[in-house]
DNA sequence: TTGTTTGTGGACATTCATATCCACATATGA
DNA sequence: TCATATGTGGATATGAATGTCCACAAACAA
């Protein structure tokens, strides 16, 4: 997957929330909708409460809310905050030896998350909602 | 990272093989040179020499040599031999219920891997060799 | 104040990619 | 034929990502 599992879960539920916008929804709720594991989703949303992009609240009639308009808030907001993509910023080697060998292959992979990274960074959550215009962009897989 | 460490390890070695074309190369050798620790080089290789593109032999003067040419072997071979990049053919919930409400974030999350594998498939491994002309193309990070 | 509903934080379990080790098979040269 | 140098395959170990559980804290309503 191009990002880790956490990362699709948070995704998921953000996603979720967008569409859902001011209602707050609980762990189960949220949950079922997205096909997160209910035991697991509070730890994906923590960080995201943490940094200020969703609020939680306890207590009856509690949940889950997303705090930014969907429109100003990246896919990369979402990753950045809770599973950062893993960026290579010196050769495995270090600059000894064999850099000189290694080097342009990891330019390669590197240049390959740099453009994912950018492709998140211009995708907004409303862009995924599903009656959104933003739906129709790049064509899909094959 | 855009790969998996196999898959890394997987392409150093084959980088290496390559800039030392026609000479076989032990796995201590291989080892020493690429940073791939020397007990995990022989199962990292294990899948290229099954499907032909390295030739393992053993005993005395014996090692791991490239067997096909550097410019008609793409980077993408060797992910899709090693470790092949996952790839989203389905919404994770299924067609079902909330299929619509994921399926714009999939599409986007499957389209950076087919960008990414786009690009592995362009560049072959003599682009990666260190005085080759095609070291010289992407920027690097940032 | 009390009971119920909710999220929180930490301990623990599970899974999988990664890594190690070693007995064995095979090739070479003497 | 024998000694040595290699890769092979399988058992096992390790560590990180993922997932589960539960006692607790906090919010609301009666």
């Amino acid at each position: 997957m191009a990002v880790s599992q956490t990362a699709d879960y948070a995704l998921r539920a953000v996603v979720w929330l967008a569409h859902h916008h001011g209602q707050t929804q609980t762990a189960p709720q949220l949950a079922e909708a997205t096909g997160v594991p209910t035991s697991y989703l509070p730890k994906v949303l923590q960080p995201l409460i943490r940094d200020g992009l969703l609020r939680a609240q306890r207590g009856l009639h509690g949940g889950y809310a997303l705090v930014r308009d969907p429109a100003l808030l990246s896919v990369l907001d979402i990753i950045n905050c809770v599973d950062p993509m893993p960026r290579i910023h010196a050769c495995p080697l270090g600059p000894g030896r064999h850099h000189d060998e290694l080097c342009a292959l990891h330019r390669l992979l590197d240049g390959a998350t740099a453009e994912a990274e950018r492709r998140f960074a211009e995708t907004h959550i409303d862009a995924l909602l599903p009656v959104s215009p933003g739906t129709r962009d790049a064509d899909p897989h094959d």
